[in-house]
RNA sequence: AGGGGUGUAGCCAAGCGGUAAGGCAACGGACUUUGACUCCGUCAUCCGUAGGUUCAAAUCCUGCCACCCCUG
């Protein structure tokens, strides 16, 4: 529980149903770092309270900042751009946490994601939420049967609007509070001075160049751009550049026009099925780049070496390594994985 | 030194006597469980400078300054 809308919601939703339940909120910041998320932690308190369930804060803050951040800095380390909030879900929230359930002997973990989990003939699916404008199965395509088995998402039949009406009518007090939005562990959204303070490292200015290597002026760190990217270059031409391409070994940060941005193929790493054990070594799917972008048609293919090609039919803005593809067939999550590099 | 050209916001740039377009950047906001994209909004009392002509000038005239090019 974070003590926003959405937890509190799921809980009340499965307290109502008549399930035993605990309240339990993650810490994952140590010690020193927690005086901006203490409100959080009140705040879920107060919800639990108001719910009248008892509430645990467990400390995850080691495997949090091994895993999470680790990952989070390593990953701009090497040019790519990861999304660590699927890695919270993958290693905390539907990792530990729902060991931590089992440990305690609960049957399930209830999250106030928005998708929607199915269970037909002994399988569970993961399928989009109801409200497509809130639906969050993108960042969930890496869960197993084993997951799936002990956790349930009341919030997946529900709209953003319904949720927030149950919330006023039952008189919690968040119902208005603002989206959550920024990575949650970078609370001032200056992701690049925290994993400079976290690494300890400065990572060198270099140069913008154009893609026949003509040099457009000095970028501050090659941390600080993805691919795609428009805002924050300071570099004034008659039309607005994007970030085409990162070259970490000439810490190089390649700029082109917003054409130059379409890509066709892509591979992904760190595969991930839900409805079949065994995908088929070619299928047919429509596949999601990148959060809150509509998924597109495309032929993807399983190599031997784990990894995967996608082929779009219509080339694909932004393609970047580190972000996650997200496999659909309709409403269900095929699968997914990680973007590699070129 | 002589000849030519240019000087408009952080950058580029319209304007050619009637009271400062546009693009880029920046900033603010919307959107968003990844600071991407996108969208909305703000951004020159003033046109190198000093005078002059005119009812009225960034636009015409003159001096000065700066930069650029050519010639020697």
């Amino acid at each position: 529980m974070s003590g926003g809308v959405d937890s509190t919601v799921a809980a009340h939703l499965i307290i109502q149903k008549g399930f035993d339940c605990i309240g339990a909120t993650m810490r994952l910041l140590g010690e020193s770092k927690t005086d901006c998320l203490s409100n959080e932690y009140n705040d879920a308190r107060t919800a639990a309270a108001r719910l009248g369930i008892a509430h645990d804060i467990i400390n995850f803050s080691d495997d949090f900042e091994r895993k999470v951040i680790g990952n989070f800095i390593d990953s701009y380390e090497r040019g790519e751009t990861p999304n660590p909030c699927i890695e919270c879900n993958r290693y905390m929230k539907f990792g530990a946490l729902l060991e931590y359930t089992k440990a305690l002997s609960y049957d399930y973990l209830v999250t106030g994601h928005y998708a929607k989990i199915k269970n037909e003939g002994g399988r569970y699916y993961l399928m989009k939420a109801a409200d497509p404008e809130k639906d969050q199965s993108y960042f969930l395509y890496f869960l197993t049967q084993k997951q799936l088995k002990h956790i349930m998402l009341p919030l997946g039949e529900l709209s953003k609007n319904e949720v927030r009406k149950i919330a006023k009518a039952e008189g919690f007090t968040n119902a208005k509070k603002k989206e959550s939005q920024d990575i949650c562990f970078v609370p001032n959204g200056d992701y690049a001075k925290f994993i400079e303070t976290v690494s300890g490292k400065a990572y060198p200015h270099g140069n913008f160049m154009d893609k026949n290597g003509s040099i457009l002026g000095k970028h501050k760190g090659l941390i600080r751009y993805t691919i795609g990217q428009r805002k924050g270059l300071g570099l004034a031409l008659p039309k607005p550049l994007y970030v085409c391409e990162k070259k970490a070994a000439e810490n190089a940060v390649i700029l082109g026009e917003n054409e130059d941005l379409y890509k066709k193929t892509l591979r992904v790493k760190n595969l991930n099925f839900i409805p079949f054990d065994n995908p088929p070594k070619v299928f047919e799917a429509k596949v999601k780049v990148r959060y809150r972008q509509k998924e597109q048609p495309a032929f993807i293919s399983i190599e031997n070496d784990g990894t995967a090609k996608v082929e779009f039919l219509q080339a694909q803005r932004a393609i970047t390594p580190g972000q996650t593809a997200v496999f659909y067939d309709g409403d269900m999550v095929l699968g997914g994985g990680v973007i590699l590099p070129n």
